[in-house]
DNA sequence: TAGTTACGCGCTCCTTG
DNA sequence: AAGGAGCGCGTAA
């Protein structure tokens, strides 16, 4: 029989009972599901995946249980409430136990039943385990299906068209297949959507204007209005005009159902876009049929954030360019397209058509041409965006590691449960529930070393690679492998034996009493396999794939550490944490052993002060051969105290030439967690995800200054301080005059030549109401921008839920930079943003800020 | 549709004198 | 007036 290779598009499930509503019209009777013959049908969900093969795409339907787990001991007690009732439940014994080592039996039932049997076993007073699993994601995990599978196909595989739209193209749908494991890299058919509509006025309804839509190679807008035919051609837009939102509506869906995308990107997409679509399909009672197979688009909204919008579309996915850089670890002060596009496609791609000219409502009404454009021209960034970061093979890859949707984000809890549980099961152990674990005492974080503060010469940065995932896989910390320690303590406690005198077994001791029991762990091979894996994706130059294994390593530790997961002990994070401290206060203790000064460190780092004067080349050796003791050091050391072999690999990352440590501000104890230091620049690859090199660090005589911490990389520092404090330091660090420039950019400043960087920008992260304790500079600024909006009858912009807002520092105090009234007060900018700079490095060399800035001590 | 803790700094508000 | 407590934000790792 043929087999396929696919990649998961979208994953749902139904129940036998009620006939899945995209089916519904159907006129080809073979897909209407047969009532279920026998009670052990009964039990089935019908499981949905939509998955992209080379052959189109295809849905295989299963029938499959949803799973839950209780123990033995109660089963009886659950089987006689079964009796009274018609439920299709089925309990059996299983050679499974949970974290109290107690045998456990499965409930097989169909999902629609799921939450009514929980209620009635918690009322009568039996615990139940894995209740929250979903069956589809439980079916591909068991299986080990990560992304993509081999799908045997065991029955005749039906071509399927969709009668009511003739134009839309086939799909294959199988009910009997076979998943194995694999890897496939699909060729999506993208779509890159934005729409246009009215701004949103009180009490006015909004009207859409337009969608415009990018793929590989045409480019669509349907507008509400006469095309007037006076595009530029070299655009080579499909302009199609629409009588009105209904006909705009029909004419896009239609569209969509016949070039049948497998993905639809956009920015910001689903909370706005396809929310707003979805709101003038309901208005005009058309069905949303913008899925596969004439799926429906369903918007939901979570229960915890009531603003977050949810998407599920059958046999398609829509992606959104935020959230997905997000998830890629990405960050950017402002997340606006074109704030991101111009930092990552570069300035030279917004200048054609950059001009908006006007805002969108008044050029769909005067000037088509440049709307149409303009509605392109965001589509094509997005694509641009999505092209150049690779955001869509890292989510793919992200797929194939974590099992998570592609437009699933977030979910470090979700993707570790994937990884983590059927392994568990493997092992005999069902998982525990939430809150099970310990949590008498709280894990601590990273150590950070208290500072020497001052002006150095030669200070190298050697760090733990991946320190906690490395100590998780040299000291065996995993929720199994403690269970399991901690049983053996207890029976070997009551039989009395010498745990030393057991050859068969072998315990680590960890931190609030944990044991862990070394031959029955689970994560210390997942992490070494997706070790591993990373060095073989580095070494084929996937960057996406290393990307994505980075971030679940690194979240391995987190969700550990997290109440959000079954798996939350402070046993297993402390014994992370602790090991750490002791760590890395070993490797400090082996440096100034050597005669070098450990200056700083932190959670994973160690700072070295040579204390000589040294070449690159000499400072290269140096750091070359701590990292390489010190690695020999722990190896010798782990086997000695617990015959285990070390996988901490210390590093050598960085020479810095000049290093900066600063004192708290008004003291002279060192800080923590800023500092400044001059390096050699690295020869810059081709930036891809996360600003990770392609090639190699090859130095060159060119230096940079590298900030951490300190003001040049905060966003809630003006630009004037910013561009003060990397003049300063770079002028300082290379031995250029700061003295007199300092003098020099105060006169400028006062006289009015950096007018244009004196924004503050900061983020009320509450609805302004919540501001009751105290009145900061920016919710005074935020109060006064909504008192204005208010007298010019538009919606308050903070009330409800925050939000950024940029001010400037006037005579009169804060204001909002959209409503500035009074005079700049530029005694406030020298005072509180440029002193405090000059200072903290002024503190080191002697000299004093109010000598160097010539002004009058009595002007301020 | 749940990754973590540690930390600095500006600011406001309140106590103390 | 001075100083400390605590809030709010953004950052390091």
């Amino acid at each position: 029989m043929d087999s396929l290779s696919g990649f998961l598009l979208t994953s749902g499930w139904c129940s036998q009972t009620e006939i899945p509503t995209q089916l519904i019209e159907k006129t080809d009777s073979s897909l209407h599901y047969a009532k279920p013959t026998d009670h052990s049908d009964a039990i089935n969900n019908i499981l949905q995946f939509w998955w992209l093969t080379p052959e189109g795409p295809l849905l295989t339907e299963i029938l499959s249980p949803s799973i839950c787990f209780i123990t033995t001991e109660n089963q009886p007690k659950a089987e006689k409430l079964l009796q009274t009732l018609a439920w299709p439940i089925r309990i059996e014994a299983k050679d499974l136990k949970n974290f109290r080592h107690q045998a456990v039996s499965a409930c097989y039932l169909p999902e629609q039943f799921l939450s009514r049997w929980k209620r009635l076993l918690i009322e009568h007073h039996i615990p139940c385990w894995e209740h929250d699993i979903r069956p589809g994601t439980r079916y591909l995990m068991e299986r080990f299906i990560y992304g993509s599978a081999n799908i045997a196909l065991l029955d005749k595989v039906q071509k399927k068209q969709y009668p009511e739209n003739r134009q839309s193209p086939d799909f294959l749908s199988s009910q009997q297949v076979r998943f194995q494991p694999t890897v496939t890299r699909p060729k999506f058919k993208v779509w890159s959507l934005d729409i246009e509509t009215s701004m949103p006025k009180p009490g006015k309804p909004d009207y859409l204007f337009s969608i415009g839509v990018v793929c590989d190679q045409q480019r669509w807008v349907w507008l509400i209005g006469q095309p007037d035919n006076n595009y530029d051609a070299s655009q080579s837009i499909e302009v199609i005009g629409c009588q009105d939102e209904i006909d705009l509506l029909n004419k896009f869906q239609s569209r969509l159902q016949q070039d049948d995308p497998d993905l639809i990107i956009g920015w910001n997409i689903i909370q706005f876009d396809m929310t707003f679509l979805l709101k003038k399909f309901n208005q005009y009672k058309i069905p949303a049929k913008l899925g596969r197979a004439g799926g429906l688009l369903k918007l939901t909204t979570s229960h915890q954030f009531p603003d977050r919008v949810y998407c599920y579309l059958p046999g398609r996915l829509i992606i959104d360019g935020i959230d997905t850089l997000k998830s890629a670890t990405y960050h950017f002060d402002s997340f606006a397209l074109n704030d991101v596009a111009r930092n990552i496609l570069g300035q030279s791609k917004l200048l054609s058509g950059d001009d908006r000219g006007g805002d969108i409502e008044y050029l769909f009404h005067n000037d088509q041409a440049s709307f149409v454009n303009y509605n392109i021209r965001d589509c094509q960034l997005v694509w641009d965006i999505f092209d150049k970061v690779q955001l869509l093979e890292f989510l793919v890859e992200r797929s194939h590691i974590t099992g998570l949707a592609m437009d699933r984000m977030g979910g470090s809890v979700a993707a570790f449960e994937n990884l983590y549980l059927p392994r568990l099961h493997r092992c005999g152990y069902i998982a525990p529930n939430m809150g099970e674990g310990y949590q008498l005492q709280k894990s601590p974080g990273g150590f950070v070393m208290d500072s020497i503060p001052g002006i150095y010469q030669h200070v190298l940065v050697l760090d733990f690679k991946s320190l906690y995932p490395s100590i998780i896989r040299t000291f065996h910390v995993d929720p199994l492998a403690l269970i399991k320690g901690l049983q053996t303590e207890k029976t070997e406690k009551i039989k009395n034996t010498e745990k030393a005198n057991d050859t068969d077994h072998h315990y680590i001791d960890g931190y609030f009493g944990a044991t862990f029991d070394t031959k029955s762990s689970v994560l210390p091979e997942l992490i070494k396999d997706l070790a591993s894996r990373r060095e073989k994706a580095k070494a084929q130059g996937n960057q996406a794939l290393s990307q994505a294994i980075k971030i679940i390593m690194a979240s391995c530790y987190g969700v550990l550490g997290s109440e959000g997961c079954r798996f939350h002990d402070t046993r297993l994070s402390a014994s992370i944490t602790k090991r750490s401290h002791q760590v890395i206060n070993q490797a400090a203790d082996y440096i100034r052993q050597q005669g070098y000064d450990v200056i700083y460190g932190d959670t994973d780092s160690v700072f070295v002060w040579v204390k000589k004067s040294v070449s690159d080349r000499q400072a290269d050796e140096i750091g070359y051969q701590l990292v390489n003791e010190i690695n020999h050091y722990f190896q010798t050391k782990f086997k000695q105290e617990f015959a285990i072999e070390s996988h901490l690999e210390l590093e050598y990352e960085t020479h810095y030439r000049k290093f900066f440590m600063p004192a708290l501000r008004g003291t002279d104890t060192g800080s923590k967690k800023r500092y400044a230091g001059l390096k050699s620049i690295s020869q810059t690859g081709t930036r891809t995800l996360s600003g990770e090199l392609d090639n190699g660090q090859k130095p060159t005589d060119q230096y940079e200054v590298v900030f951490k911490g300190l003001e040049v990389v905060r966003s809630d520092w003006t630009a004037l301080a910013k561009l003060f404090q990397k003049e300063l330091y770079t002028r300082f660090f290379n031995e250029i005059d700061y003295q007199d420039w300092i003098a020099t950019f105060i006169d400028q400043c006062l006289s009015g030549q950096y007018d244009d960087l004196l924004v503050y920008r900061k983020r009320l992260r509450r609805p302004l109401s919540d501001y009751q304790y105290s009145q900061p500079p920016h919710a005074k600024a935020a109060r006064k921008y909504d008192e204005q909006r208010q007298r010019q009858q538009l919606h308050a912009k903070y009330d409800k839920r925050g939000g950024w807002i940029e001010y400037v520092m006037t005579k009169s105090g804060p204001e909002p930079i959209q409503y500035q009234q009074s005079m700049i007060d530029y005694t406030h900018y020298i005072e509180k943003q440029l002193k405090p700079i000059a200072e903290a490095l002024l503190q080191f060399t002697g000299e004093d800020f109010g000598t160097l800035s010539g002004l009058q001590p009595s002007l301020f």
